[in-house]
DNA sequence: TCTTGACCTTCCCGTGACTGGAACCCCTAT
DNA sequence: ATAGGGGTTCCAGTCACGGGAAGGTCAAGA
Protein backbone atom coordinates (compact mmCIF):
# COMPACT_ATOMS: atom_id res chain seq x y z
CA UNK A 1 0.00 0.00 0.00
CA UNK A 2 0.94 3.64 -1.12
CA UNK A 3 1.05 6.35 1.36
CA UNK A 4 -2.13 7.93 0.36
CA UNK A 5 -3.79 4.85 0.60
CA UNK A 6 -3.19 4.04 3.83
CA UNK A 7 -3.70 8.06 4.32
CA UNK A 8 -7.24 7.57 3.24
CA UNK A 9 -7.33 3.80 6.02
CA UNK A 10 -5.90 5.27 8.87
CA UNK A 11 -8.01 8.79 8.83
CA UNK A 12 -4.45 10.43 8.78
CA UNK A 13 -2.82 12.99 6.92
CA UNK A 14 0.35 11.71 4.70
CA UNK A 15 2.37 14.46 6.15
CA UNK A 16 1.90 12.75 9.75
CA UNK A 17 2.17 9.85 8.73
CA UNK A 18 6.00 10.40 7.18
CA UNK A 19 6.25 12.66 10.48
CA UNK A 20 5.70 9.16 12.32
CA UNK A 21 7.91 7.40 10.93
CA UNK A 22 10.73 10.48 11.37
CA UNK A 23 9.85 9.67 14.76
CA UNK A 24 10.41 6.51 14.68
CA UNK A 25 6.62 5.54 15.44
CA UNK A 26 6.58 3.11 12.68
CA UNK A 27 8.93 1.75 10.19
CA UNK A 28 7.37 1.02 6.42
CA UNK A 29 9.15 -0.39 3.89
CA UNK A 30 10.70 1.03 0.60
CA UNK A 31 10.08 0.00 -2.98
CA UNK A 32 12.67 0.48 -5.63
CA UNK A 33 11.62 3.89 -6.85
CA UNK A 34 12.34 4.98 -3.01
CA UNK A 35 7.86 4.85 -2.16
CA UNK A 36 7.18 4.16 1.09
CA UNK A 37 5.40 0.47 1.16
CA UNK A 38 3.04 -0.21 4.04
CA UNK A 39 2.46 -3.72 4.91
CA UNK A 40 -1.00 -4.61 7.08
CA UNK A 41 0.64 -4.56 10.80
CA UNK A 42 1.58 -0.58 9.57
CA UNK A 43 -1.51 0.22 9.00
CA UNK A 44 -2.82 -1.45 12.07
CA UNK A 45 -0.23 0.60 13.86
CA UNK A 46 -1.46 3.89 12.47
CA UNK A 47 -4.73 3.21 13.19
CA UNK A 48 -3.83 2.51 16.70
CA UNK A 49 -2.12 5.86 17.16
CA UNK A 50 -4.71 7.61 15.42
CA UNK A 51 -7.30 6.13 18.28
CA UNK A 52 -4.53 7.12 20.71
CA UNK A 53 -4.25 10.76 19.68
CA UNK A 54 -7.93 11.28 19.18
CA UNK A 55 -7.99 10.61 22.97
CA UNK A 56 -5.51 13.16 23.38
CA UNK A 57 -2.83 10.88 24.34
CA UNK A 58 0.62 12.86 23.84
CA UNK A 59 3.17 11.06 20.86
CA UNK A 60 4.97 9.74 23.87
CA UNK A 61 2.11 8.51 25.63
CA UNK A 62 1.53 6.66 22.18
CA UNK A 63 4.82 5.52 21.66
CA UNK A 64 4.76 3.65 25.32
CA UNK A 65 1.29 2.26 24.59
CA UNK A 66 2.71 1.22 21.14
CA UNK A 67 4.78 -0.74 23.19
CA UNK A 68 2.80 -2.08 25.08
CA UNK A 69 0.12 -3.00 22.57
CA UNK A 70 3.17 -5.49 21.10
CA UNK A 71 4.10 -6.69 24.12
CA UNK A 72 2.23 -9.60 24.70
CA UNK A 73 3.53 -10.21 27.81
CA UNK A 74 2.30 -7.04 28.95
CA UNK A 75 1.05 -6.05 32.43
CA UNK A 76 -2.50 -4.25 32.39
CA UNK A 77 -1.98 -2.70 34.88
CA UNK A 78 1.09 -0.33 33.08
CA UNK A 79 -1.46 0.41 30.19
CA UNK A 80 -3.82 1.32 33.04
CA UNK A 81 -1.49 3.57 34.85
CA UNK A 82 -0.63 5.60 31.31
CA UNK A 83 -4.18 5.57 30.93
CA UNK A 84 -4.98 6.72 34.15
CA UNK A 85 -2.95 9.96 34.65
CA UNK A 86 -3.91 10.75 31.03
CA UNK A 87 -7.41 10.86 32.48
CA UNK A 88 -6.55 12.82 35.71
CA UNK A 89 -4.97 15.56 33.33
CA UNK A 90 -7.71 15.73 31.26
CA UNK A 91 -10.19 16.38 33.90
CA UNK A 92 -7.55 18.85 35.51
CA UNK A 93 -7.99 20.88 32.08
CA UNK A 94 -11.47 20.39 32.36
CA UNK A 95 -11.58 22.02 35.70
CA UNK A 96 -9.54 24.80 34.91
CA UNK A 97 -11.84 25.34 31.61
CA UNK A 98 -14.86 25.16 33.40
CA UNK A 99 -13.69 27.98 35.73
CA UNK A 100 -12.83 30.05 32.80
CA UNK A 101 -15.91 29.34 31.52
CA UNK A 102 -17.34 30.63 34.45
CA UNK A 103 -15.58 33.42 34.40
CA UNK A 104 -16.58 34.80 31.09
CA UNK A 105 -19.92 33.91 30.59
CA UNK A 106 -20.89 36.31 33.76
CA UNK A 107 -18.63 39.00 31.88
CA UNK A 108 -20.31 38.64 28.48
CA UNK A 109 -24.01 38.45 30.38
CA UNK A 110 -22.93 41.81 32.78
CA UNK A 111 -22.08 43.55 29.82
CA UNK A 112 -24.93 45.30 27.57
CA UNK A 113 -22.72 45.31 24.17
CA UNK A 114 -24.06 47.95 22.66
CA UNK A 115 -22.28 51.66 21.16
CA UNK A 116 -21.60 52.61 25.00
CA UNK A 117 -18.17 52.10 26.08
CA UNK A 118 -18.54 51.27 29.72
CA UNK A 119 -18.09 47.76 30.29
CA UNK A 120 -17.47 44.89 33.03
CA UNK A 121 -15.71 43.44 30.49
CA UNK A 122 -13.04 45.65 30.53
CA UNK A 123 -13.19 46.30 33.88
CA UNK A 124 -12.73 43.39 35.10
CA UNK A 125 -9.44 43.01 33.01
CA UNK A 126 -8.31 45.97 34.26
CA UNK A 127 -8.62 45.28 38.15
CA UNK A 128 -10.84 41.82 39.26
CA UNK B 1 10.75 49.98 37.83
CA UNK B 2 13.36 47.58 36.42
CA UNK B 3 12.12 44.68 34.84
CA UNK B 4 12.15 41.95 38.00
CA UNK B 5 10.34 43.90 40.06
CA UNK B 6 7.54 44.48 37.08
CA UNK B 7 7.76 40.59 36.57
CA UNK B 8 6.89 40.66 40.62
CA UNK B 9 4.06 43.23 40.39
CA UNK B 10 2.65 41.84 37.57
CA UNK B 11 2.82 37.88 38.06
CA UNK B 12 4.69 37.79 34.85
CA UNK B 13 8.38 36.52 34.19
CA UNK B 14 10.73 38.83 32.91
CA UNK B 15 11.20 36.51 30.02
CA UNK B 16 7.38 37.11 29.08
CA UNK B 17 7.44 40.36 29.54
CA UNK B 18 10.76 41.05 27.50
CA UNK B 19 8.82 38.56 24.58
CA UNK B 20 5.73 41.38 24.83
CA UNK B 21 7.44 44.12 23.85
CA UNK B 22 9.14 41.95 21.22
CA UNK B 23 6.04 41.53 19.70
CA UNK B 24 5.25 45.38 20.04
CA UNK B 25 2.40 44.77 23.57
CA UNK B 26 4.09 47.04 25.38
CA UNK B 27 6.89 49.59 24.72
CA UNK B 28 9.02 50.18 27.86
CA UNK B 29 11.04 53.48 27.49
CA UNK B 30 14.97 52.85 28.06
CA UNK B 31 17.69 54.31 30.37
CA UNK B 32 21.79 55.36 29.61
CA UNK B 33 22.75 51.82 30.34
CA UNK B 34 20.53 50.04 27.89
CA UNK B 35 17.68 48.70 30.74
CA UNK B 36 14.26 48.92 30.02
CA UNK B 37 12.66 51.44 32.20
CA UNK B 38 8.75 50.54 32.53
CA UNK B 39 6.49 53.16 33.93
CA UNK B 40 3.24 52.59 35.60
CA UNK B 41 1.35 52.72 32.61
CA UNK B 42 3.71 50.00 31.14
CA UNK B 43 2.90 48.12 34.26
CA UNK B 44 -1.24 48.64 33.67
CA UNK B 45 -0.65 47.30 30.97
CA UNK B 46 0.86 44.31 31.95
CA UNK B 47 -1.76 43.12 34.57
CA UNK B 48 -4.34 43.36 31.85
CA UNK B 49 -2.15 41.40 29.90
CA UNK B 50 -1.56 38.66 32.61
CA UNK B 51 -5.60 38.45 33.54
CA UNK B 52 -6.19 38.50 29.77
CA UNK B 53 -3.84 35.57 29.12
CA UNK B 54 -5.40 33.81 32.58
CA UNK B 55 -8.90 33.42 30.77
CA UNK B 56 -7.56 32.18 27.99
CA UNK B 57 -7.24 34.78 25.70
CA UNK B 58 -4.98 34.61 22.49
CA UNK B 59 -2.07 36.92 22.53
CA UNK B 60 -4.16 38.42 19.35
CA UNK B 61 -7.12 38.74 21.17
CA UNK B 62 -5.18 40.41 23.99
CA UNK B 63 -3.83 42.70 21.68
CA UNK B 64 -7.43 43.36 20.45
CA UNK B 65 -8.40 43.86 23.77
CA UNK B 66 -5.89 46.40 24.84
CA UNK B 67 -6.34 48.43 21.99
CA UNK B 68 -10.12 48.43 23.22
CA UNK B 69 -8.95 49.04 27.02
CA UNK B 70 -6.92 51.93 25.59
CA UNK B 71 -9.89 53.08 23.21
CA UNK B 72 -12.13 55.73 25.68
CA UNK B 73 -14.60 55.56 22.88
CA UNK B 74 -14.80 51.84 22.17
CA UNK B 75 -18.61 50.10 22.00
CA UNK B 76 -18.72 47.40 24.69
CA UNK B 77 -20.45 45.78 22.13
CA UNK B 78 -16.79 45.31 20.25
CA UNK B 79 -15.50 43.68 23.75
CA UNK B 80 -18.70 41.17 24.07
CA UNK B 81 -17.52 39.58 20.58
CA UNK B 82 -14.33 38.93 21.33
CA UNK B 83 -15.27 37.70 24.89
CA UNK B 84 -18.40 35.65 23.71
CA UNK B 85 -16.70 33.43 20.75
CA UNK B 86 -13.78 32.72 23.25
CA UNK B 87 -16.67 31.81 25.29
CA UNK B 88 -18.04 29.36 22.23
CA UNK B 89 -14.32 28.74 21.73
CA UNK B 90 -13.77 27.13 25.45
CA UNK B 91 -17.37 25.90 25.52
CA UNK B 92 -16.36 23.46 22.70
CA UNK B 93 -13.23 22.69 24.16
CA UNK B 94 -14.64 21.67 27.38
CA UNK B 95 -17.01 19.32 25.29
CA UNK B 96 -14.27 17.77 23.43
CA UNK B 97 -12.65 17.15 26.52
CA UNK B 98 -15.46 15.70 28.48
CA UNK B 99 -16.13 13.27 25.56
CA UNK B 100 -12.64 12.23 26.14
CA UNK B 101 -13.12 11.56 29.73
CA UNK B 102 -15.87 9.83 29.64
CA UNK B 103 -14.38 6.83 27.08
CA UNK B 104 -11.48 6.90 29.23
CA UNK B 105 -13.07 6.90 32.88
CA UNK B 106 -14.86 3.77 31.41
CA UNK B 107 -11.58 2.35 29.96
CA UNK B 108 -9.70 2.58 33.42
CA UNK B 109 -12.73 1.50 34.94
CA UNK B 110 -12.70 -1.79 32.98
CA UNK B 111 -9.86 -2.23 33.19
CA UNK B 112 -8.45 -4.51 35.88
CA UNK B 113 -4.74 -3.39 36.06
CA UNK B 114 -2.88 -6.14 37.23
CA UNK B 115 0.19 -8.56 35.87
CA UNK B 116 -2.03 -10.11 33.36
CA UNK B 117 -1.75 -8.82 29.66
CA UNK B 118 -5.45 -8.52 28.81
CA UNK B 119 -6.34 -5.03 28.93
CA UNK B 120 -9.91 -3.34 27.49
CA UNK B 121 -7.79 0.01 26.93
CA UNK B 122 -5.71 -1.90 24.87
CA UNK B 123 -8.39 -3.73 22.71
CA UNK B 124 -10.40 -0.14 22.59
CA UNK B 125 -7.58 1.25 21.38
CA UNK B 126 -6.81 -1.72 18.84
CA UNK B 127 -10.43 -1.54 17.25
CA UNK B 128 -13.30 0.17 18.53
C1' DT C 1 6.48 8.37 -28.24
C1' DC C 2 5.38 12.26 -25.88
C1' DT C 3 2.88 14.62 -22.64
C1' DT C 4 -0.12 15.38 -18.96
C1' DG C 5 -1.45 14.98 -14.41
C1' DA C 6 -1.47 12.63 -10.24
C1' DC C 7 1.34 10.54 -7.39
C1' DC C 8 5.62 10.21 -4.53
C1' DT C 9 10.14 12.01 -2.32
C1' DT C 10 13.09 15.25 0.70
C1' DC C 11 13.91 19.59 2.74
C1' DC C 12 13.04 23.75 5.07
C1' DC C 13 10.13 27.15 7.31
C1' DG C 14 6.23 28.50 10.25
C1' DT C 15 2.86 27.83 13.96
C1' DG C 16 1.83 29.85 19.69
C1' DA C 17 3.55 31.42 23.51
C1' DC C 18 6.82 31.09 25.54
C1' DT C 19 11.42 28.79 28.14
C1' DG C 20 16.37 27.71 28.67
C1' DG C 21 20.85 28.86 28.04
C1' DA C 22 25.07 31.15 26.41
C1' DA C 23 27.76 35.16 26.23
C1' DC C 24 28.24 39.47 27.68
C1' DC C 25 27.40 44.27 30.16
C1' DC C 26 26.32 47.02 34.52
C1' DC C 27 26.18 48.20 39.37
C1' DT C 28 27.13 47.83 44.16
C1' DA C 29 29.50 46.07 48.15
C1' DT C 30 33.42 44.19 50.21
C1' DA D 1 40.06 43.72 42.44
C1' DT D 2 36.51 40.80 42.78
C1' DA D 3 32.18 38.64 43.66
C1' DG D 4 27.43 38.49 43.09
C1' DG D 5 23.29 39.86 41.47
C1' DG D 6 21.03 42.58 38.34
C1' DG D 7 20.40 43.55 33.26
C1' DT D 8 20.95 42.80 27.81
C1' DT D 9 20.79 40.19 23.15
C1' DC D 10 20.42 36.23 20.40
C1' DC D 11 19.75 31.41 19.31
C1' DA D 12 17.61 27.04 19.91
C1' DG D 13 13.99 24.11 21.56
C1' DT D 14 9.22 22.97 22.78
C1' DC D 15 4.67 20.03 20.50
C1' DA D 16 2.60 17.93 16.64
C1' DC D 17 2.29 18.76 12.82
C1' DG D 18 1.05 21.82 8.02
C1' DG D 19 2.47 24.48 3.79
C1' DG D 20 5.03 24.75 0.00
C1' DA D 21 9.07 24.30 -3.14
C1' DA D 22 11.89 21.43 -6.08
C1' DG D 23 12.22 17.37 -8.18
C1' DG D 24 11.60 12.01 -9.27
C1' DT D 25 7.93 8.29 -10.85
C1' DC D 26 4.11 6.22 -12.95
C1' DA D 27 -0.11 5.21 -15.73
C1' DA D 28 -3.17 6.76 -19.27
C1' DG D 29 -4.37 9.04 -23.36
C1' DA D 30 -3.25 11.62 -28.08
Amino acid sequence: MNISEVAEASGLPSKTIRYYEDINLINPGRSANGYRVFRPSDVHKLMFLARSRSLGFSIEDCRALLGLWEDQDRASGDVRKLAKEHLLRIETKIRDLEAIRETLSKLVEACSGDQRPDCPIIQELSAP
